[in-house]
DNA sequence: TATTTTTAATTGACTGGTCAATCAATAAAA
DNA sequence: TTTTATTGATTGACCAGTCAATTAAAAATA
């Protein structure tokens, strides 16, 4: 029973069932017809409109990497002091809506994933280099320039990290410490800053 | 032509053979016969030495484990003061033998895995445990131990944090930006505790 | 308005390829 | 002669991608 203008109606199904499957696999290691079956589609139609798998996979990390855009947009809006935009990323980077089991594994199979895709891996830099400025932003006018770019580079590199180490544990992610972890290293940074001048 | 012995001989090199086969790949989409090729010897003997591919897997992450074990103890012992034994599990986590792009890529996939496989998560348990508790045999002299609990766990976050961001980029890992990095950060952390104290 | 035509949506069935795992056969060593 | 080492050939499953066929909506035409 064919409707009408289904198209993205369709497109986003099958990148949300996507996602559900990485989540519930934990890789990326799914089939277009556990996908399809998710989203209620048969897997003609999700090739019918995606192409290769490839295709449906990268559209996936689009979809991830802009919805982690544009949270970070509404949180650095919502913050005008410098030290409030640090604490706003990585808020949304640990917020309810990112660090879900579902992303973080999708998150976790897409670096593997970048390994071999370049196009993969332009995509995760995209997502590294917005991070970066985004901090920078924060911490320039907090600290010399050379001290902001090492700081912005521990609080990625602890972001990710507590994103792969989340892998570890079981029962639901606890944002709550991740946030706590990541806030004293900035606090701590930011103390040994006002010392030295 | 058959030898003598070669059970022990055969096992190290497929292990071996896996790990420059994932390293290559990028992931644990690797196939039994593109490993038992690089060991050079037919999937038929690999099956036969290992059972299922998936036991050849975990012997080679258990391998990879134990090399990191290894390598631990040593550093270990050769570092007496409680600030060199951190300073020490540092360096061994950046170390040439441990931050290929090989064992990167291995690393990275077999977390991925763990997500799926309960014996993979364990083993990484294992690593993560160890870590943790030689971290903490050099941080609770010099800080209280809720404080070193939580630098312990920044540490080790950010040790994964770097080896995940490593894959970002291409050429050669650069272990001495990486290191230095994670010791600005423990550095910083003493200096804070000093000051409260 | 009633009709035909075109376009969009959708699937079941099929194909070709890949790969893990098995096994019987061979050859050398003990 | 028994045990160990080794492989080529095979099997069975799975899966990405294709395609022809079906249905219904939309557009065009009478």
């Amino acid at each position: 029973m064919p409707k009408v203008g289904m198209e993205p109606l369709r497109r986003k199904a099958l990148i949300e069932a996507a996602i559900a499957a990485i989540g519930a696999r934990g890789s990326l290691d799914v089939t277009m017809s556990e996908i399809a079956g998710i989203a209620g589609v048969s897997s003609a139609l999700a090739h019918h409109y995606f192409g290769a798998k490839d295709d449906l996979l990268e559209a996936t990390m689009r979809h991830l990497l802009s919805e982690l855009g544009r949270d970070g947009c509404d949180a650095l809006r919502a913050a005008t002091l410098p030290r409030a935009r640090v604490s706003a990323m990585v808020a949304i980077s640990f917020s309810p809506t990112q660090f879900r089991p579902e992303t973080i594994a999708a998150w976790l199979a897409f670096y593997v994933e970048a390994q071999r895709s370049p196009s993969m891996r332009r995509l995760l830099r995209v997502y590294a280099r917005r991070l970066h400025s985004n901090l920078m932003s924060g911490l320039r006018p907090l600290m010399p320039a050379p001290r902001a770019e090492r700081v912005a580079e521990g609080i990625a590199a602890l972001i990710d990290g507590l994103y792969i180490r989340r892998a570890l544990k079981d029962g639901p992610p606890d944002p709550r410490s991740a946030v706590a972890l990541v806030e004293d290293y900035v606090e701590t940074m930011l103390a040994a800053e006002a010392r030295t001048s």
